[in-house]
DNA sequence: ACGATGGGACAAAACCTTTTGTGCGCCTCG
DNA sequence: CGAGGCGCACAAAAGGTTTTGTCCCATCGT
């Protein structure tokens, strides 16, 4: 554990003019900062995080926050964040904010001062947490949609994706197309319901509540879910779930039933996370951009942190893709 | 931002008490406790972490450092060591070593002193990395090797879960089996690599040297390495892939080269991670319990922190089981 | 009733940086 | 040759907590 102060000693000069040194905040001139740098290279110093970030400044660490870590999307929108944050010496910590005994407030409390920003996915389910990342003075970046309250944010158009897919089915000579969503107060899981109300009415075909079911984001909500939707009398001809790993599930309750995929009923999923091109039979779904969302992210927190921002809250839409596979 | 002298303002005390009421490690009157907390809970207080962790206190954070965020096999490690860290009221985050521009060193270093421990996957690839976290006094806990120059680790016999899948290709008559490893210097690629050897030489098997191929651990990986074994004159009729990923992209090569799996080219993974049951065929694989060898490294590191651990190291085996699916 | 004992609160030091105001010495310009 | 200015390094304060030694007061025992 080797201090500013032994580098100093060791210099022959001040832990001022070390630190100036480390932080280029000041002048030094040319001699003392060679023999500075080279002691720091010899005993391995470098700053101590807590100490430097108590005289107000930096913690170099950005979080990004998600439901849940073993959805195959946000590893891609980590990867994307590291394009932007790695050159500027950022170092990216992801974190599940979906742990039982632990509120998601306590997470971001516990986040908040340790972190220099956040990206935050699917914040919606609790608000008191966002007053506390404010307070803390906290910038962050909403994932896929807008944080309540205001701020920045990077979207895709999930009505329009969710639209596109569902005519999708009802092109395909659909008539009865559920829907199973995530979990309801969720906003993707609302804006993708909006979009699937949207292609029923303007094609004409009459929307059934029964046919709407939420389930948990998961491979084993859509199997539970789609059980609930498929066995009974009268059951739907396709399925459209709100994303591939619940469309997945429906898959296992498909086969579970003895039902064909997609002679008996079709289903589509939306993401496109790489499991969607792998499964019997590949996954009708929409690409949503996630490298490019998490590049978006990682730039407007960038410039809220360099002060660069406008006073305004901004948002970043980015266009998704429609993916025919075999499912429908 | 209320820091601990507003609240012993507020509740006519020293600072002192108000610490001490906040991390119990003295005795407090009933009455004064009962004071101080009414004024926390109101004010809505809690300590700054980072002033904390200068008074030698601890950071309340560990890191999980991984290879590839996109790995699924991780996330369900992350899941183990949630239950048990979660009661604790430890955060967990999690670290993708592999960030270009940034070398694994510097990841350790920047994290060593944010977070009281570490569980580390395959850092057998630097080891300076290691003597900075040493240096650190920071626990760590490897997580399917053992850390290059001793300490804790949790791990599954790979030698013998790869044995018993080759033994299988074995048993179903193929002859002529490729192995398809990861990166040649990480020690799972090894251990599976030695456990392929020693199923071929139980089973008289002569073993050819351009049988043997190595790749990234990714589905490119697998499909690039795949379609180098297969595209010859004198290809394989089995694949072992040293993880399910590469598997799947065995699968992707076999498919473009059109081969029949397991018809032509039988197909096996390692770690049965949810996509392999899921791809066409689905593959024959090695389970791994991913989710009980996150709650072991979590109880190993737990021990050490507690200082309840023996000064010596210690290894924890987990046992594995083989899935046979229809790709063999 | 007095001294001993101990519970409980407090004051101050320590943790390791960064930052800012100050002062010194040298160079330049008048 | 003297004065003003500037480039550089330094000293000291600040940042928010935890910890430790100390002190006071009340209670208990004799």
């Amino acid at each position: 554990m080797v201090g500013i102060r032994e580098v100093a000693e060791a210099a022959g000069v001040s832990v001022a003019t070390v630190s100036q040194v480390v932080t280029g905040k000041r002048p030094v001139s040319a001699s003392t900062r060679a023999r500075v740098e080279e002691v720091i290279a010899r005993l391995g110093y470098f700053p101590h995080p807590a100490a430097s970030q108590m005289r107000g400044g930096r913690t170099g660490m950005i979080a990004l926050v998600v439901p849940n870590l073993a959805n195959p999307f946000y590893p891609l929108v980590a990867d994307g964040m590291q394009d932007v944050f790695a050159p500027r010496d950022l170092l990216l910590t992801v974190t599940d904010s979906n742990v039982p005994e632990r509120s998601a407030v306590t997470i971001y409390r516990l986040l908040s001062r340790r972190v220099d920003a956040m990206v935050v996915a699917q914040f919606g389910l609790d608000e008191p947490s966002l007053a506390a990342l404010r307070e803390a003075g906290v910038p962050f970046v909403g994932l896929g949609q807008a944080p309540p309250g205001g701020g920045d944010f990077v979207h895709t158009d999930d009505v329009g994706g969710f639209r596109e897919v569902v005519s999708h089915l009802v092109g395909r000579g659909r008539r009865r197309i559920a829907f199973l969503g995530g979990e309801e107060p969720a906003i993707p899981t609302r804006q993708r319901l909006e979009g699937y109300r949207a292609a029923l009415a303007a094609a004409e075909v009459p929307a059934r509540t029964d046919d709407v079911h939420f389930a948990e984001f998961t491979r084993e909500g859509g199997r539970a879910g789609a059980t609930i939707l498929l066995d009974r009398k009268d059951p739907p001809d396709a399925i459209a779930a709100a994303n591939d790993l619940i469309a997945i599930g429906v898959l296992d309750a498909a086969r579970a039933l003895g039902l064909r995929v997609p002679g008996d009923v079709a289903v589509t999923g939306y993401d496109d996370i790489d499991a969607a091109s792998l499964v019997n039979p590949p996954l009708t779904t929409v690409e949503n951009p996630a490298r490019e969302i998490g590049r978006a992210c990682a730039r407007l927190l960038l410039e809220r942190l360099d002060g660069e921002a406008p006073d305004v809250a901004r948002a970043v839409a980015l266009s998704h893709r429609l993916i025919i596979r075999e499912s429908s």
